[in-house]
DNA sequence: TATATTTGTTCAATCGATTGAACAAAAATA
DNA sequence: TATTTTTGTTCAATCGATTGAACAAATATA
């Protein structure tokens, strides 16, 4: 009863008292096969559900059509909505994708990556994990495959990237809580190791400096930017002897939990502290107050992000490595807006 | 200079001075081949770096050991939680998992499981999608491979599914509401034609009557239970003439939404109207108050889901389908405690 | 010593699709 | 009519690993 058997380019040959080199040409739309022929096999094919052996079509041809994407977890906005434009764009162009998440930890994503390796994909698409310091595994990859990173990248790797420019974005939230008349701003950051958070605080000093503005070295508070860790380190803040009158968070999810603390402690948000965050999560628009942020513009990303690859596929020992650098904005909602 | 070629068994037989076939089954253990020999392949394999060729042993076993797995989405902890706990189990069973997510969208599900079965996964493990109602695609994968349900199945399908007890879900919250003197109970609910918002309206209905209850039919509000859907039915109830004393919410983040809206109203949680939410998020511990919901045992449902795909597997023509049906358990938190 | 058994390896076919070369038939050109 | 070109198809090798059968050598048994 249970009928699983798939047909074969056999089975369609057979039907139509032909050969299967005939049949695959066929339907490859080979120049040298009579449009009659092509027209009955493509019947016949229909006819019988026939599905290609992907298997043996990628052994065949040394190309699985598959692209494994590595993001450190799905359950951010951010990342997910990259690889779903990332996943738009190589659909159409034949490509498969496999997403796997890393859960920011360096021995699930070397894991990952081995995986991806094993089974044979056209190259990886990857945003490092926040553990990762050890580029070994990345390194494997590249010699392996072809390898893009996007957000989450080193410099040191030498592959082709997109993502924000992070410095300037700092610049963007420094300048704009300034205009607000803070003066006192705090950063709760992510680990210098990632460049991008590297990024972030160095164009937040320098923000300061340009503004004349005191940078004390006890407001810049590296943590991996959980929801846990915004509550404890703006806790911490709220404990100082000096408080900030404005904190520029890294992250959305980080920013959220200071959000929490601030208003458990009654304080006016943005009157007596402003808030910013990063990423514009969905979320950052639905609290209340709803917070500041910044767009990372994800949707581009992905679809740059797809374009380098296949730009890289098409172009594999191209010796020039794409970086591409999109420009951030800042979206200023109720958490840093004091209406004058 | 960019060394991309993998070694094959060719590379090691060579190396050996040996045959390919020879290679093969020492690197399978074969009890044919001397010890030595084995010892000297495996150490070769490993200074050529070989890897072997998935495409290859897959075609000529017939067995890809990937399996897809399809889920509404994934920034869900619960459904995030499953998939990793499926990950697991299969990983120690020699399988590796394509995760998709269909965004609760027919089309992209439909799009999702063509995908799977052109890559010739060796089975199927899902949860449906809210929107659908046509059971043709699922069909299809029954008709080519293997297919395991958990959480969002359908019973016409006939295949081995795992679960909890969404009736009994009901009875536990309303049992609790009543206990806390609530009797004007409302129900924020999911869409009928989806089987386990059906059950946990069904549970509903008959655990009111159990308690002599008025149950009426305006107080029972189907939705998608997005966090909009939460808010908007939240405001129509406080709207309504009669208003309820308690809101069962068969989702999390819907819950989330109602409780905004009871709190930009100044209504007192749980004193005024108590909340119970669905599925045990993270963020229901974090809110304030924190919402009190029904623990689905993610852990235990992936477990369990990976058991029953292993053991179809293993037996595919069995003719007895498995359903696995968890018990539910309560988790009161402020959002339904009125503490005497 | 002759024969049977065990052991270690090679041979050859296979999985399904692809592809350049070969070949025959039809059509075009000289 | 003879020759070249075009067209449509088949042949055979290939991708890399697997596997049953075959074979030779070593060992055990009669």
């Amino acid at each position: 009863m249970e009928n699983k058997k798939k047909s074969t380019i056999k089975d369609i040959a057979a039907v139509l008292g032909l050969t299967p080199s005939a049949v695959s040409k066929a339907l490859n739309d080979h120049p040298r096969i009579s449009e009659k022929t092509k027209i009955a096999v493509k019947e016949a094919a229909i006819q019988l559900d026939y599905q290609p052996n992907y298997l043996s079509s990628a052994l065949r041809k040394g190309k699985s059509n598959l692209v494994g994407v590595i993001i450190p977890r799905v359950n951010s906005h951010f990342f997910s909505s990259v690889v779903e434009n990332i996943e738009k764009v190589l659909n159409l162009n034949g490509y498969n994708i496999i997403m796997t998440q890393s859960n920011e930890l360096y021995a699930k994503e070397c894991q990952e990556i081995d995986t991806l390796l094993k089974i044979q994909v056209d190259g990886i698409i990857a945003s490092m994990a926040n553990e990762t310091t050890n580029l070994e595994y990345y390194q494997k990859i590249k010699s392996k495959t072809e390898l893009v990173l996007f957000d989450r990248g080193e410099e040191e790797l030498n592959v082709d990237y997109v993502g924000i420019d992070d410095y300037k974005s700092s610049h963007l939230v420094v300048d704009h809580l300034v205009s607000q008349n803070c003066n006192r701003i705090a950063h709760i950051a992510g680990f210098q190791h990632i460049r991008i958070y590297k990024e972030r605080i160095r164009g937040y000093k320098d923000a300061l400096e340009k503004w004349n503005l005191e940078s004390k070295e006890n407001w810049i508070i590296e943590s991996n930017l959980r929801l846990e860790d915004g509550r404890r380190i703006m806790q911490q803040l709220l404990g100082s002897s000096e408080r900030p009158d404005a904190v520029y968070v890294a992250g959305d999810i980080a920013a959220l939990g200071a959000l929490q603390v601030l208003l458990e402690n009654n304080i006016k948000v943005p009157e007596e502290i402003a808030l910013i965050g990063f990423s514009d999560e969905p979320f950052t628009s639905l609290t209340q107050p709803s917070i500041s942020t910044v767009n990372q513009h994800s949707d581009q990303i992905g679809k740059l992000t797809a374009e380098a690859f296949l730009e890289r596929m098409k172009n594999p020992k191209k010796k020039t490595i794409n970086r591409i650098i999109l420009e951030p904005e800042l979206i200023i909602r109720q958490s840093s807006d004091k209406k004058k």
